[in-house]
This record gives C-alpha cells, sequence and structure tokens, in this order.
DNA sequence: TCAAAGTTGACTAAATCAGTCGGGAATGTA
DNA sequence: TACATTCCCGACTGATTTAGTCAACTTTGA
C-alpha cells in the first residue's frame, strides 16, 4: 500500500472543500492558509483530483474549486487512487506473477498480499467524504 | 502503512522455514537458493527476525535457522513488524497530533489512519505462519 | 585445521517522496 | 483595457528510503 502524505493531504483539503464551497468556489490559497499545505503541492494534488472529475475548477479571480458531487458521492478510495496512481500493496505482482502455479510458496505470499489489498480497498471504499467532513467542526472552529 | 519487500521477503522465507526445518537447521544458503532471494539481504533480515525470537540460530557447519515455536504460533503481524521497524501507516503521526484538539479536519483524518492501521493490524494478527506452509505444497514441488 | 555457517556495521546505487520553480492561460473587476 | 487573481502544467531538486552489497568477524562440526 501506498499511503503518502499526497493521499492524507488530499482527503485533508477535499474534507476543507467539502465544508466551503457552499459559499462558491474555494481557492487553493485559502484550502493552503486552513490545512497549512504548501500552496504549489496543493496544485499539484489537484490537479489529478480534476483529471479523477472528483473537483471542477473555475478560472480566473474568485476562482477556485468545488465538488464535482456530493460529499457523500465521493469515496476516499477514489481521492487515494486519483493522487496515488497505484493503490498496490506490491509493486512487483508482476514479478511475483511470472511462474506462478498456485502450489509454491511465492503464490501463497502472493495470495495473501492481494487479500491483503482487497481489505484494504474496502476500507476505503466504504469510507465517504461526507463520514469526515461535519459541520459541526466548522462551527467550532470559527 | 510499510509493506516492503523486506516484508515480503521475511514472510516467504519464514514459510520455506516452517516447511523444512523438520529435517534439522535450514541455512539460508538453502532458502536464498529456493526462494531466489539474495543470500547477503537474508542476512539481514533474519538478524531482526532473531532479535525478536521468531527464529533461532545454530552456528558453524550443518548450522541454520529454526523456528523458535510451532508455525500455527506465529503471527504474521509479528513478522512484519520485526523487520519493518515501524507498522504504522503514516509516519509523521507525531506531526499531526502536535495541534490536535479532537476537533479538527486534521484529526478527523489523524483518527480515519489509526482506523486503518488498527484494520491492516488485525488482518495481519489473524493471520498464522501455518496458514501459508502447507505440506501438500512442499510433495507437489519436490 | 578448515570450511560452512551465522554476526555485524558500514556502505551504495537507484527509486521515491515532498515540495519548488517558472512560465503559462483564463477571467472577474476596476 | 489593464491587472490581479486564480488555475494549469511540465521540469526540476534535495532528502529520504529501499534494496542490496561488502568486508571482516565468530562459532562450530567434521
Amino acid at each position: 500500500m501506498k499511503l503518502t502524505s499526497k493521499g492524507r493531504y488530499a482527503v485533508m483539503a477535499l474534507t476543507d472543500l467539502a465544508l466551503y464551497y457552499k459559499n462558491g468556489p474555494v481557492s487553493l490559497r485559502d484550502i493552503s492558509l486552513r490545512q497549512n499545505i504548501s500552496l504549489l503541492y496543493l496544485e499539484q494534488i489537484f490537479l489529478k483530483l480534476r483529471k479523477y472529475k472528483i473537483v471542477e475548477s473555475i478560472r480566473g479571480t474568485k476562482g477556485g474549486y468545488r465538488l464535482s458531487r456530493k460529499a457523500s458521492d465521493i469515496r476516499l478510495s477514489e481521492i487515494l487512487s486519483a493522487v496515488d496512481e497505484n493503490v498496490k500493496t506490491v509493486r512487483c505482482i508482476k514479478h511475483l506473477k511470472k511462474g506462478c502455479n498456485g502450489k509454491s510458496i511465492k503464490c501463497n505470499t502472493h495470495k495473501l498480499w492481494d487479500e491483503l489489498d482487497g481489505h484494504i480497498n474496502s476500507f476505503f471504499e466504504k469510507k465517504l467524504l461526507s463520514d469526515l467532513a461535519h459541520k459541526n467542526d466548522l462551527e467550532k472552529r470559527l
């Protein structure tokens, strides 16, 4: 599994967005300030989120981003795979697979890692962005 | 989560060991040949496995390693934490924790990552080395 | 005595990660 | 129309981690 700060930031930023975008698009600058994430790094992250149609961008002054769907329609698994490319436990699956006859130790551990993948993915598939973005968090902070 | 080839190799090597050590200690050389893992790398890995009392070493000619317990008493979680130091989802937990008041977005995602950790750990705690080492695999291969 | 094995710390090349930089292009507002 | 603000995008970089090697040792069975 590859869970880097990119994925963590993406989740944080989108949670922020989910809380604030009702009043119009939210600029990365705002998110950067509120969540204390480098603006330039956020740009990278949102580029990918946009490609995967998780957010929509509005250019120009007063522009920014908004969610392309309701927070309750966005699974965390989507977010993570959008920014982290390969949400695979092991990167050398191909390597393990070659010569895989289903009866060797290699294949046993291979199966194990596949199982884990499924386990983790189902975890993130069950979680929705709305599970993290609670209105009362917002009120408490202001 | 940090699941590197070190952890994967450790699981493979121990599975191998579990299958072969009935006839006396197994040398790393043998494991290296059978599982196609660098001997020098295996040495590093087994050093740690020994520190964590998962294996015992026998020096000298005819020496090698044996499991220090029955395979059914060894959890995969032990193996992975032995070789990979920190089986933590995120390494900067401390960073996230400072200024954590339980009400911010940071803390929401922090909680999420903790939950995931528990999820993954319980997966590996339920798995035993004996689940991977099947006698018939051995017979099929010979 | 010697060869086969484990023991240990230091080292290294390659990959990955986190983040920056520079130069755009679009657009609302004055 | 000018300009500030915002998104867009590819290239770059320093630091860290990973995977693996090396050299030099100790222990022990034959």
